[in-house]
DNA sequence: CCTACCGATCGGTAGG
DNA sequence: CCTACCGATCGGTAGG
């Protein structure tokens, strides 16, 4: 339905190789393009952030940069992608961990809170800039973001099989809490905030229902 | 700091009068232009919605609309605090109704997750298109964010007072619990998903703990 | 409220 | 990886 240039190239994913085998000096060169987008779209926004300035930090040309990258989209894929990638795997490594499942969820929580409070701007990119994503490549972003809902899911169903929190849609539950961590990046502002107080007070406000000592 | 236009009027809040009294006809029409430039941005965000869109919707021509609103900038403000202003007023209501702490708080939560569920998009002009304010009309927003903010402290203090929530700090619990409902912009589908189902599971999070007794 | 238009920006391409 | 450039968009202004 959206409009899609019609290239006529075969099958391929998002973001693959326009060499059969790019070189490692290519990926790096891309690897840094990607570092220095993500600062820019940081400060300036997607849509203001151009290539232009992209290019000027590395001591480019823009036209220098459709190299590495197709084009705008494609570089606002490759950062979203790479940070999907890594925040999965630290949330896969989290939640297998041998804890109970009350103390699994909280660390969910506390994760998901000191990784956002940490730099909120970054979550700025990740979280606004998201409708700027090529339906092509929305795809890919969604599939790993299912994912990382599930392990939240998981872990609130988990809890509520032991029976500290009571029959709540897992799903619901999981966007919730997601939602409750995700929204720091709105208005934390780490030289007034702290960002250990805010975990304690959302594990608190979600899992202080069963057995808290609070001291 | 920001670069700002150094325009010879004096001292004037953000938005005031070209005229000395507006008349009623002038301001029926910059209404008119506020609702249309809200579906637009609603539609295609406040960068890519351009004044030219607004106009052509109106079936004006954008120079037209400079009568009215002196920058694309102001015409986002004028959207924003007439938004504002108004859920202001239905959370004022709200809160000053005859209730316990605890149906106050559940209120609030329910409050918040129908106005954002029943239109996601108009949130997503509201929460991510902030920083596209100029400095002079951003103070003004804050303000009245901040009253916001403080009507849901003042709910979660008088929980907190009447036992239901255990020691937090009111001002996180309120963010938090802004978070957890606000975020519904960001996946809600109205399609897909129920409302009335969400809010009951946001409720039961966040006062679960207490006295439920679940259906 | 309109016609006409400016100045600037920007993504992307040609062609090397 | 660069120079040069196109085509399009856009906010805003002049002047009526």
């Amino acid at each position: 339905m959206t409009a899609k240039a019609p290239d006529q190239s075969p099958r391929r994913g998002p973001g693959r190789p326009r060499h059969e085998t790019p070189s490692a000096e290519f990926l790096e060169r891309r690897e840094s393009i990607i570092d220095t987008a993500l600062e820019v779209f940081k400060q300036r926004g997607y849509d203001s952030g151009s290539l232009d300035d992209v290019a000027a930090v590395l001591g480019l040309r823009k036209a220098s940069l459709y190299y590495y990258v197709r084009s705008k989209a494609e570089l606002l894929y490759f950062v979203f992608d790479r940070a999907i990638n890594r925040a999965l795997e630290r949330l896969e490594t989290l939640t297998s961990a041998d804890e109970s499942p009350r103390q699994r969820l909280e660390a969910l929580i506390r994760h998901q809170v000191m990784v956002v409070s940490d730099d909120p701007s970054l979550f700025t990119v990740f979280f606004d800039q998201r409708p700027h994503h090529d339906g092509e490549y929305e795809a890919e972003i969604q599939k790993k973001e299912r994912r990382y809902l599930r392990l939240y899911a998981q872990g609130v169903t988990d809890d509520a099989e032991a029976g500290v929190l009571t029959n709540i849609d897992p799903r619901y539950a999981a966007q919730l809490v997601l939602g409750m961590t995700n929204w720091t990046y709105k208005w934390f502002d780490p030289s007034r905030d702290d960002a250990e107080a805010l975990a304690d007070a959302a594990v608190q406000l979600v899992l202080g229902s069963s057995d808290v000592d609070g001291d």
